[in-house]
RNA sequence: GUGGGUGUAGCUCAGUAGGUAGAGCACCGGGUUGUGGCCCCGGCGGUCGAGGGUUCAAAUCCCUUCACUCACCCCA
């Protein structure tokens, strides 16, 4: 048997409703919010993500799905959106028509890393990014816009996590600092982060061993050395999440994989997923547009992870509301052929309807009524295409009554619509 | 890439002094000659992850390998 990818996961019949549900309501916020679906293809060129990312991060140096086509240039299977989205905005010239730019896009990533719970090789992300806007509210109207994401979907027990990354100019005097701090501590840290010491010593701070957290405690925090302008940028971040009454923590350890991010980055974290547990994150990217050709316009954006969002909404019982829907149960082949014709009628009536194809008994087509959890019955045999009047069963109350056959559909459709009284099914189809 | 745990029916799992496999659920049918859920009865269904070895005999012991899973790492 040949089975599936490792790290790569159908999508069963039994979750889609609930990926349907996820990405219709990110879907509907975020035209709300005024930003316009951008759709991107899934490989780009190589070098696109070697560039935006930065060459010496994990994703970058060991993550990424990259090979060769037949006329030798190098393609990766894309491990994130704003590269994508960031190319696709240079190329079309969104900034010459409308400085101000809101884009959102829906799909697949893939890494290659070691599967794990909330970890796949393949997963999908939510994705928004705003180009053109400097203003700091920018950069809270998106953390805004997450927040009430996840409160639409009535996540618990989420944390938001805020920290400034500083620019190009504050971050290099911090990571300085960050240096001398460190170089007399060598003996306190593990071998990865005398490694990251070097090359990344922002990186330090994200370490799970005891020990480097223990000496990190005591390190320079980058919200001490923030120039004036980046921390005027911050402080009116947190004015305008205050102001909308946005709960979050300042985490100045909160640091971000990849190279591009200046300035403002968050982190949508979820304890109920275990050591996977950053649900969204994102921030700004200043320099980004320019490095990749593109003017220099300032970037903000976010992504978040369908996946483990639909995991925490899974543990948390919710129940997605179903059709009414009928079922036919016909006896002898006259009444199979009559039924036949009748579901398609209800179907092109918009009506979920179903019947059995094989001519079996009465009672083995009420248990198959039963467990499609039909809410209707309508029962037709000999008898009833004799008397010219056919029953319908209310399968929650059990009551039965007289349909006749004459004009039969549009009879049933209208009963079945002033029984259901309440509810929003009427609006519904 | 590194470590731990787990692989037996569609699903959840039993099954060690080695003797060629069981339960519950699910599915199909019957009990009700035309009425669902509960109950009862019957039926269907397994290369015991794969390969090799020891043995008269292996789901069970040994070796190898693969997959899944959790954690490190990293991030959504």
């Amino acid at each position: 048997m040949i089975k599936l990818v490792r790290g790569f996961k159908d999508i069963l019949p039994t979750e889609t409703a609930l990926w349907q549900y996820v990405e219709a309501t990110g879907r509907e916020l975020l035209e709300d919010f005024g930003f316009a679906e951008l759709r991107i293809p899934i490989l780009e060129k190589t070098e696109l993500f070697a560039r935006s990312i930065g060459a010496g991060t994990d994703i970058v140096e060991k993550e990424m799905y990259t090979f060769t086509d037949r006329k030798g240039d190098s393609l990766t299977l894309r491990p994130e959106a704003t590269a994508s989205v960031v190319r696709a905005y240079i190329e079309h010239k969104f900034y010459a028509k409308d400085p101000v730019c809101k884009l959102y896009t829906i799909g697949p990533m893939f890494r290659r890393e070691r599967p794990q719970k909330g970890r796949y090789r393949q997963f999908y992300q939510i994705n928004a990014e705003v180009f053109g806007l400097h203003d700091p509210r920018a950069d809270a109207e998106l953390i805004f816009l997450l927040m009430k994401f996840m409160n639409r979907l009535d996540l618990s027990g989420i944390v938001l996590h805020i920290n400034s990354l500083g620019c190009l100019k504050c971050r290099p005097h911090f990571k300085d600092d960050l240096k001398t701090f460190l170089v007399n501590r060598s003996e306190q840290l593990c071998s990865d982060c005398l490694r990251r010491r070097d090359e990344n010593p922002l990186r330090i701070f994200d370490c799970k061993v005891p020990t480097c957290k223990e000496t990190m405690t005591d390190a320079p925090s980058i919200l001490d050395r923030l120039c004036s302008k980046c921390r005027s940028h911050f402080n009116t971040v947190q004015d305008a999440l205050n102001m909308s009454h946005i709960p979050y923590e300042t985490n100045h350890r909160l640091v971000r994989g990849l190279d591009y991010y200046t300035r403002t980055t968050f982190e949508v974290l979820a304890g109920a997923l275990g050591a996977q547990d950053a649900v969204a994150g994102g921030g700004r990217y200043d320099g980004l547009v320019k490095a990749l050709g593109g003017p220099d316009q300032p970037g903000v954006g976010f992504a978040i992870g369908v996946d483990r969002l639909i995991e925490l909404l899974a543990g948390q019982v919710q129940g997605l509301e179903k059709r009414a829907h009928l079922f036919i149960a016909a006896l002898g082949d006259r009444a199979q052929d009559r039924a036949f014709q009748w579901v398609q009628d209800f179907r092109m009536q918009r009506f979920r309807t179903e019947m059995d194809l094989e001519d079996r008994s009465l009672k083995s087509q009420m248990r198959r009524a039963d467990k499609l959890e039909a809410s209707y019955v309508l029962i037709v045999g000999d008898r009833e295409l004799d008397e010219g009047a056919a029953v319908l069963r209310n399968m929650t109350t059990k009551e039965q009554e007289r349909v006749p056959l004459q004009g039969l559909v549009g009879f049933v459709v209208s009963r079945i619509k002033t029984t259901i009284t309440g509810r929003n099914n009427e609006d519904r189809r």
